[in-house]
DNA sequence: AGCTTGATTGCCT
DNA sequence: GGCAATCAAGCTA
């Protein structure tokens, strides 16, 4: 890490302990680190229990029985038979989607695992940062709070974009996907806001 | 046991 | 913009 930069701080150890939303804004903006690789958080969304599109919306399963235990802890599940993504439980059956990363750290060992040495699409999607993150079904149910996971605060005060989830088809029009305005790192721009 | 669907991605036209 | 890849969860029976 440059010398430059801000001193990385950990994540409180009640940072998932509050409302999904709350959550999903707050972590624009902080680090997450898989053994030392990855980058700040750009992108994510929110779900629980009450809304349509959550996996846990018809109750305990053995494959989202992760997402009902504590918060803070890895739920990390296959899409579409080829990909995985991670998300971060914060209780009460709630999770926050984690979509897209800005590279940081480990870049050579993100562009070897994806494949590409085009930073922007290393971790843009939920799949592309778990296969750069080299996450996968060992990693479900993994605390946030200790290795191979790192998670460090926002350093700055990060400018929020919201709109529509993506990829879903219940509940598709609730605000619940949140973003660092204007990052190249995003999966998909947002939509341009109007004041 | 068989059928449908999906919090995606990459390659095709 | 369209669509195939690829497979397990969850449902119906």
């Amino acid at each position: 890490m440059p010398k430059d930069q801000p001193a990385r701080r950990p994540l409180s150890i009640r940072f998932f302990q509050r409302d999904v939303d709350v959550v999903a804004r707050n972590l624009i903006g902080t680090i997450l680190l898989v053994n030392g690789v990855g980058g700040r958080i750009v992108e994510t969304e929110s779900y629980d229990p009450s809304d349509p599109a959550s996996h846990t919306f018809n109750g305990q399963t053995p494959r989202n029985a992760v997402m009902f235990g504590p918060a803070g802890h890895a739920y990390i599940y296959r899409s579409y038979g080829i990909h995985w993504c991670l998300n971060f439980v914060c209780g009460n059956a709630s999770a926050v989607l984690i979509r897209a990363l800005e590279p940081l750290d480990g870049i050579r060992t993100m562009q070897r695992r994806r494949g590409t040495t085009d930073i922007r699409n290393l971790c843009a999607g939920p799949g592309r940062l778990c296969q750069a993150l080299g996450l996968g079904a060992k990693q479900n149910g993994a605390s946030l709070y200790a290795p191979p996971f790192a998670l460090y605060r926002a350093t700055e005060k990060a400018a929020l974009s919201t709109g529509v989830r993506i990829g879903i088809t219940k509940a598709a029009d609730l605000p619940r996907r949140y973003g660092l305005r204007d990052s190249p790192f995003l999966s998909r721009r947002f939509p341009v806001e109007t004041p």
